[in-house]
DNA sequence: AGGAGGATGTGCT
DNA sequence: GCACATCCTCCTA
């Protein structure tokens, strides 16, 4: 479709299909450092992974996922979830946000992985226009000298302050729209062949599994109580992009009772 | 037909 | 920390 473009970086390939025929537990951590190019309307943005959470459909054995939008089986809405494995599934969130999650497990098997942060890695501009930052600096001499004395500069991206740069796909709804993907125009596009769906194309790369991520209960998610969260939250740990954590509506009174920490997380690896 | 409630981000107190 | 924006989906009557 698209020339085929280089590598967004080192070691990494284009992901196929069948990375993602497993269930999104075993899936959602192989994509923390793994890179979401998209180009839409001529405009391209590479996002590296950051953080991620597993939706499954119905659960796992007796288990109902509770915050999965597949939990009470297909609708028009979570129609792309019980796809094929690879496009990308795009919802809104609050009539605002377009938050994008990886499609897996086999066809006709409900399954996503949420991305939840990210790094910019190319594209900062576009991506800083996206969010609404029109005073991004440009790396022209006309607007550098204004901040270059002030505010310590990102050597790679002397464009845009640290804070601002760490905060462009800081969260999913930041994500989505760092990504330049947008509810409903783009849900359903598929991320293995890189195929165009309304002036978008969206390509995902892999690289070596993480040797060391973290791991804890998903952000946000009414009806996951304390230590009975499901831990299927990834993130790289360390990474200044990672989003803040919170518990769900009514959660939180449940996590204090039981004791669990603020910000729960573990290292497994 | 009506309404509650979001896999959230932002801005103000 | 808390309210609110904003609109779509699904549940209930």
């Amino acid at each position: 479709m698209t020339a085929v473009p280089p590598p967004p970086g080192e070691g990494l390939r284009r992901a196929r299909r069948e990375d993602l025929l497993a269930l999104p537990l075993e899936v959602a951590p192989r994509l923390l450092g793994a890179r979401l190019r998209t180009v839409v309307d001529g405009t391209a943005v590479t996002l590296r992974i950051t953080e991620v959470e597993a939706y499954h459909g119905k659960g796992v054995g007796d288990r109902p996922d509770p915050g999965s939008h597949a939990r009470m089986g297909r609708t028009a809405r979570n129609a792309t979830m019980w796809g094929e494995p690879g496009h990308l599934y795009v919802y809104l969130s609050h009539g605002i946000h377009s938050c994008v999650n990886v499609v897996c497990a086999p066809d006709g098997v409900a399954g996503g992985v949420l991305l939840r942060a990210g790094a910019v890695e190319s594209g900062v501009p576009a991506a800083a226009e996206r969010r609404g930052l029109g005073s991004v600096l440009r790396t022209d001499s006309a607007a550098a000298p204004e901040s270059a004395g002030k505010t310590p500069i990102a050597g790679i991206h002397p464009e845009i302050r640290p804070r601002e740069l760490r905060d462009l796909a800081r969260g999913p709804g930041r994500f989505g729209q760092a990504s330049g993907l947008r509810h409903p125009q783009h849900d359903g596009i598929d991320a293995i062949t890189g195929v165009a769906r309304a002036g978008a194309v969206a390509e995902l790369w892999l690289g070596e599994p993480l040797a060391e991520f973290a791991v804890g209960p998903r952000v946000g998610v009414a009806g996951q109580a304390g230590t009975d969260a499901f831990p299927w939250r990834f993130w790289i740990p360390g990474d200044p992009t990672v989003s803040p954590f919170r518990w769900g509506r009514g959660a939180a009174e449940a996590a204090r009772a039981s004791g669990s920490a603020d910000t729960p997380g573990v290292d497994p690896c």
